[in-house]
DNA sequence: CTGTACTCCTGGTCGC
DNA sequence: TGCGACCAGGAGTACA
């Protein structure tokens, strides 16, 4: 599952790969893909066909690649969706929504994602309101998002303030993209064990320096998945499996229940969170005193 | 404004 | 061996 580490991979090969150069034909299989384009999968191929593609951005997660005519195609991986340059004879991958030939004849550019939750769409771009690192402006359809730790605009100070406002659990807090973008279930787990946190204490019982320190390890460890991902590349293949990887064998909790805590030996568990799952030491992190749900089995 | 529930989707795994 | 139930979960949307 892509989330910043993973996604700042296909920017990198994108850059490298793609930009530069100019479409020569899209082609768009379903309208699934294009959900969030207006006018569905036809008109999305007509506002690709015959765009140069000036650069590749991120915020968070979401991904653009700024077009020659104010617009920018915008993509989101969502949980399975990859991005591969591959040769064009290449015949197409399994769970291939997406194609771009470039008039250079040289790799094509294919969309795959099996569980169809990822997407293309061409937005316009606008002034970014939180006058960040993208003087292009960023998609109409991404104004919301919030700048991501790794940003120079990021203000740690004031979100972390933000953070000691929210009443609901300070894990909800950290994956909302409106707050801080890029991290997503497992980065949110590592950070919270990492500052000694459990994700269920309300947003509100942090102290200014712990809530700093989330922040910190939130950037450090996106940081350090980064520099593992950064092999996962060759010239042809853009690998973007964001679920495996380098970083697996350096987590700590996620995905680690029943095997000891590498810094206390606990056993680490997992319990259920948002209808999703959370991992988590019981000795490094203590639950708030009144937890809102049930305790873990 | 904050907070919560629901929805989209496919493939792998597990229990019977 | 088959089959159904369940799980993985990002983010938009609706609604309180």
């Amino acid at each position: 599952m892509p989330e910043l580490p993973e996604v700042e991979v296909v920017r990198a090969g994108l850059e490298s790969h793609v930009v530069g150069r100019t479409i020569e034909v899209a082609d768009v299989r379903g309208d699934r893909v294009a959900r969030r384009h207006e006018g569905g999968a036809a008109a999305l191929a007509r506002a690709l066909t015959g765009r140069r593609l000036c650069s590749a951005e991120r915020r968070g997660k979401f991904l653009w690649l700024p077009l020659d005519d104010g617009h920018a195609l915008m993509t989101h991986l969502g949980m399975s969706g990859q991005m591969l340059v591959l040769p064009a004879e290449e015949p197409p991958v399994r769970h291939e929504h997406a194609r771009l030939d470039f008039e250079d004849e040289g790799p094509t550019l294919r969309f795959a994602d099996q569980r169809t939750f990822g997407g293309w769409s061409v937005d316009p771009l606008v002034p970014d309101p939180h006058g960040g690192d993208h003087p292009g402006g960023v998609p109409a359809t991404a104004t919301h998002i919030a700048p991501d730790p790794f940003e120079t605009c990021f203000d740690a100070g004031a979100v972390a303030a933000r953070l000691r406002t929210r009443r609901g659990p300070v894990k909800r807090a950290i994956l909302d993209q409106g707050l801080v973008s890029g991290v997503g279930n497992i980065y949110a787990d590592e950070a919270l064990w990492r500052t000694g946190v459990h994700g269920e204490r309300p947003g509100h019982s942090l102290t200014g320096p712990r809530a700093r320190a989330l922040l910190t390890h939130l950037q450090a460890v996106m940081g350090e998945a980064l520099e593992q991902g950064g092999t996962s590349f060759d010239a042809l293949y853009v690998n973007v499996n964001g679920a495996s990887g380098y970083f697996d064998r350096r987590l700590a909790v996620y995905g680690q229940q029943g095997r000891p805590c590498p810094a206390c030996g606990s056993t680490v568990l997992r319990s259920p969170f948002d209808g999703r799952s959370s991992h988590w030491c019981p000795t490094c992190q203590t639950r708030p005193r009144s937890a809102p749900r049930g305790v873990a089995r």
